[in-house]
DNA sequence: TTCCGCCCAGGGGATAATAC
DNA sequence: GTATTATCCCCTGGGCGGAA
């Protein structure tokens, strides 16, 4: 009797230690890891989704919530609030890394962190994604014709990768149907679809064909290793790899000086010199440009340290030609620019010309005064030139018969919000305003016709021997839930009154 | 859900001060 | 004479709360 109860026992243990290693996700294998064209975390999300007969909303609120350990994230996903973390799904920060840890924990997968740029997060600074979903509508169709599993690959979103490289094709943003962008998350995503209404996002036939440059290239070569590479190392770059890396270049050139490195970068002295000492990140534009300039690809610069280096020195670059300009003829292009229609800073002309400042100054100091008055008085006209231009495209905006938000006006401008309430904060509060009016005058006249259509519903009803009673008015409305609000109740109950109804 | 206002962080460039 | 660094300014973009 023992042994049977034992054996039970063991049974039951063997029963439930199956049922605790279980995962509450299938384990759906990822597209594309080890390749350039890898699913993007939001695709996995919404291929999971699908997969489990579940909605996003769903999934995303029961089950991926109560595995999050940021709290305020855990709040707003448990409440169906997705908009406004959304865009961090794919990237390098807190938030991808909580949304892959809890799905790994979930589908009991390690490798989803290559489905975002979370192992690139040391040589990255922010900023490295588009806010919004972006695709080929010619790669989705091909997916599509070839009864592949449709997925949008993380390539495609991130901010440097305009084109595609297969068809040549600026990349949409933009539904073709509602012409919306389209967040990483959303309740109803579904990958290569519409999350808003529906549409086939392969279904725009009206392509931007834009050959792919040289610099198209080079940068799609650049992201292409490091997603394809992004699950095969074992050790991954940290904040300190560019200091490290230029301190390492410089050594292995025989460069004593960050002055010369930047002449040889082409860069800016005093930003090179932040990126040395690991007071700064270079932006991923920074860093594709120096990547460029010493002929490696990023990935290359992290993991190829023996790779020779192909540097292009420009031969009339500014240290060589420094030694070469006497002193009367610093006299003379000080005097030439003096005189120029677009005045330059003194500092940008002795880089031109390789001369130092001290020395143009301790020979001819009223030269280089004027030519400071002159450099500064221009500079405060273009200020003002761009004020005035931005203030007639305020009046343009105002004059408008349609009113648009200041944030519409911001994004058709190309004009950013500080910028525009800098120049002018009263005109930017007179758009805001009119923007205001118009809205309150659409919704009164949204109340209007709605109070006029309740009417209407209750009196047929009424004509009909019909009692027009909440939910035969609802039935017979175009949105059935207007109802919850108490503006419609009130206009329902005057309109049955109107009819002797108490 | 969208928009707005305010605040903050961080990158990049220009320039003056300082160090060697 | 030359190189480095601190500081300022401009710009962009994210976070957050509030209002509609």
């Amino acid at each position: 009797m023992n042994l049977i109860l034992s054996s039970l026992t063991d049974e039951q243990g063997k029963v439930e230690n199956f049922l605790s290693s279980r995962t509450e996700l299938y384990n759906i294998k990822p597209i594309g890891i080890g390749t350039p064209y890898v699913e993007s975390l939001s695709s996995y999300i919404s291929r999971i989704a699908e997969d489990h007969n579940l909605a996003v909303s769903a999934l995303l609120s029961k089950v991926i919530a109560p595995m999050l350990n940021i709290d305020y994230l855990k709040d707003q996903l448990s409440q169906g609030i997705i908009k406004d973390t959304s865009h961090f799904i794919n990237e390098n920060s807190p938030v991808t890394l909580e949304y892959s840890n809890a799905l790994e924990l979930l589908t009991s997968r390690d490798d989803l962190r290559s489905l975002t740029m979370l192992n690139w997060q040391g040589i990255f600074s922010k900023k490295l994604f588009s806010r919004y979903r972006k695709w080929c509508p010619i790669c989705l169709n091909k997916i599509k014709s070839n009864s592949k599993i449709i997925y949008e690959p993380l390539i495609w979103y991130i901010s440097d990768i305009k084109k595609c490289e297969v068809h040549e094709v600026v990349l949409h943003d933009k539904c073709s149907n509602c012409k919306r962008n389209l967040p990483f998350l959303h309740k109803k995503l579904m990958v290569g679809y519409c999350q808003y209404c529906g549409s086939w996002l392969g279904d725009n036939l009206v392509f931007n064909k834009k050959n792919l440059t040289e610099e198209d290239t080079f940068i799609y070569q650049n992201y292409k290793e490091l997603l394809a590479n992004s699950s095969k190392q074992s050790i991954y770059p940290t904040r300190v790899f560019i200091s490290n890396f230029l301190n390492r270049l410089m050594k292995k050139l025989d460069i004593r000086s960050v002055a010369k490195l930047a002449n040889i970068l082409e860069l800016n002295p005093g930003t090179v010199n932040s990126w040395v000492k690991g007071r700064r990140q270079p932006s991923s534009e920074s860093l594709l440009k120096i990547a460029r300039k010493i002929g490696l690809t990023i990935y290359e610069m992290i993991y190829d340290n023996n790779k020779k280096l192909v540097l292009e020195i420009k031969k009339d670059s500014y240290l060589q030609q420094q030694k070469s300009i006497s002193i009367s003829e610093i006299e003379d292009r000080l005097k030439k620019e003096v005189n120029s229609k677009e005045p330059k800073s003194l500092n940008r002309i002795s880089k031109e010309y390789g001369f130092y400042i001290d020395t143009a100054k301790r020979n001819f100091p009223i030269l280089c005064e004027k030519v400071t008055e002159n450099f500064n008085s221009y500079k405060e006209q273009k200020v003002k030139k761009r004020r005035i231009e931005i203030e007639e495209k305020l009046k343009d905006c105002l004059s408008k018969e349609t009113p648009i938000s200041l944030n519409q006006f911001s994004k058709d401008n190309g004009i950013t919000l500080k910028t525009a309430k800098t120049v002018s904060p009263n005109l930017c509060k007179k758009v805001v305003k009119r923007y205001e009016e118009y809205i309150h005058e659409l919704k009164r006249q949204r109340v209007q016709i709605i109070k006029r259509e309740i009417k209407e519903i209750v009196n047929t009803l009424h004509q009909k021997g019909i009692y027009p009673s909440s939910n035969k008015v609802q039935e017979n409305l175009e949105n059935k839930h207007l109802f919850r609000k108490e503006w419609v109740k009130q206009a329902w109950k005057e309109a049955l009154e109107s009819l002797g109804y108490n």
